[in-house]
RNA sequence: GGUUGCGUAGCUCAGUCGGUAGAGCAGCCGGCUUUUAACCGGCAGGUCCUGGGUUCGAGUCCCAGCGCAAUCACCA
């Protein structure tokens, strides 16, 4: 026997298999294997519909002269029924012998058995991949985690969620796309490695090439790159791809992550407002009608909770949200000192006021936005959003909003600043606070200005884990269940 | 990086006051032509995460390390 397999022709999915069941002639073949029963002589006839099919075993019931064996597939599981009777002798021999995780082909008519389960009745087995592993979990799938991440390929077979969560991924961000290029955007890639770090403050992860004798960082946002194709001529375009920050690693945060950054020429963060709700509805009611929910305002469990994406999403400026929080006006410098004092906020006598602002509504005000509500909170301080314009009416406040859902931070828009010299004095001012291990990867990015110098047209920015995003359609608590290879510490 | 919890058979777990290492499933052998976590009889299965320490004796108590998880810090 070839332990593993060959080239196999004609071969359906387990679903295209079950669905080929056709009642009428299974009754009809009922009837003769009646016949035959009180006929010896007589010859059923059996027109039932002949499949060929290939799966993992997930199942193994041996009852002498009779087995039946599951298997599994990326559209689900199919029981295969095999009797002594109707199977070459070997191939019997074979069925009786299959272990846990072997994977198998079968070929035979759809049909029932007694007990109402519809499978295919094989005619003929072979081993496709005999699994030399020890089995997994048997019921449940895998539920040690270290296992589930460090051995995603037996997770991935052995754990029904985790296959159709990935799937789910993939969809979602196959929807993202169409959703972007309906809207007139055009999808580029820019540079994952950067002579600079910019557009974020997150730190880098620092690489060398050495041809060029230069240290290159891998990007943590794409940012600069993709405003400078605002300024070479393309008015609308995305990216859907990886950013890498060399932060801490915890349920919602991986070292390497996915975001959609997208960019729009004579728009501004409401244009990009409008976009996100409706990408973040749409995705949302893809999902829900998968889960068999076709209600217009789409509800998705997170967790313990059912989050609503019904359309239109709630909005609170950054100070009234504020207010909320602590009852305190953020504009009271010495109000919100007292406050962060009070907070135990680092640093809280010395501290920049509009960073203790920040601090504040991160420890006491994001956490009193409804999780079940989709939540923009609009109107951010200026001088915590160095990329952004300001608010004409208002140059203490600019135009940003940052999107919050389910009690994480899916991202943040902007009506992104054009001018090179108030982005130049920002920038400067910037880079006044930081410390000298910051000063090795963040320094004025010269090119980018001088790229706004040639003149960007105005525009709306947004930015959007995408990782998250899947977290809370597919209800995974943990972002390394959304990544099929998350980091994990040397074992 | 801090704190807390966890780590025992392939998987999921129990292990009392410090006193012979346990169960179910998986595996192996035998039986069974309609099972749905099939069932019945039998067998085998261990670096109790690693390294020290206390003790006559440690899976159990103490210390250190490794890994995982939660949480905090960091993350414009």
């Amino acid at each position: 026997m070839e332990p593993f397999g060959g080239r196999v022709e004609g071969l359906v999915s387990l679903a295209d298999a079950r669905g080929a069941f056709q009642e009428e002639l299974q009754g009809r073949f009922d009837a003769e294997s009646a016949k035959a029963k009180a006929d010896p002589a007589y010859t059923p006839v059996d027109s039932r519909p002949t499949r060929r099919v290939a799966g993992r075993v997930v199942q193994h019931r041996d009852l002498g002269k009779l087995v039946f064996i599951w298997l599994r597939d990326h559209s689900g599981d199919l029981q295969v029924s095999l009797s002594k009777a109707s199977v070459p002798e070997r191939e019997f021999e074979l069925a009786k012998a299959v272990d846990y995780g072997d994977i198998v082909s079968v070929e035979g008519p759809v049909g029932r058995t007694n007990k109402g389960e519809v499978c295919v009745w094989a005619r003929s087995i072979s081993m496709q991949c005999k699994s030399l592993a020890p089995p997994p979990g048997k019921w449940h799938g895998l539920e040690d985690s270290e296992i589930r991440y460090r051995h995603r390929s037996t997770d991935m077979w052995a754990t029904p969620k985790t296959l159709a969560t990935f799937q789910a991924r993939s969809r979602i961000v196959s929807l993202v796309r169409r959703f972007m290029e309906a809207r007139g955007f055009l999808e580029v890639e820019t540079p994952m490695m950067q002579p600079l770090a910019g557009g974020a403050a997150a730190r880098p992860f620092v690489t060398t090439h050495n041809a060029l004798d230069m240290n290159l960082f891998l990007r943590v946002a794409p940012e600069l790159y993709l405003k400078r194709l605002l300024v070479g001529g393309m008015p609308k375009v995305f990216e859907v791809n990886r950013n890498f920050r060399n932060e801490g690693v915890d349920r919602s945060h991986n070292p390497e992550f996915t975001a959609l950054e997208a960019y729009e020429a004579f728009g501004d963060c409401w244009t990009m407002l409008e976009l996100t709700e409706s990408l973040v509805h749409e995705t949302a009611a893809a999902m829900a009608r998968e889960n068999g929910d076709a209600a217009p305002g789409p509800t998705l469990p997170f967790g313990a909770m059912q989050i609503n994406y019904a359309k239109p999403f709630v909005r609170v400026t950054f100070a009234e949200l504020f207010k909320r929080g602590v009852g305190v006006d953020m504009f009271d410098e010495a109000k919100v000192r007292a406050e962060a004092t009070k907070l135990n906020i680092h640093n809280a006598a010395t501290l920049d006021h509009w960073l203790l602002v920040e601090a504040i509504m991160s420890h006491a005000c994001e956490p009193h936005i409804d999780p079940t509500k989709p939540t923009f909170v609009t109107d951010w301080p200026s001088a915590i959003s160095p990329l952004t314009r300001p608010r004409r009416d208002d140059p203490r406040l600019c135009e940003r909003w940052d999107l919050f859902v389910g009690g994480m931070e899916l991202g943040p828009a902007y009506t992104e600043l054009n001018d090179p010299d108030i982005q130049r004095q920002k920038f400067t001012e910037q880079l006044k606070g930081i410390g000298a291990e910051e000063t090795t990867f963040r320094t004025l990015d010269e090119d980018f200005l001088s790229s706004l110098k040639v003149g960007m047209p105005p525009a709306g920015g947004m930015g959007l884990g995408i990782d998250r995003l899947v977290m809370l359609l597919t209800n995974s608590p943990s972002i390394r269940d959304v990544i099929l290879f998350p980091l994990l510490k040397k074992s």
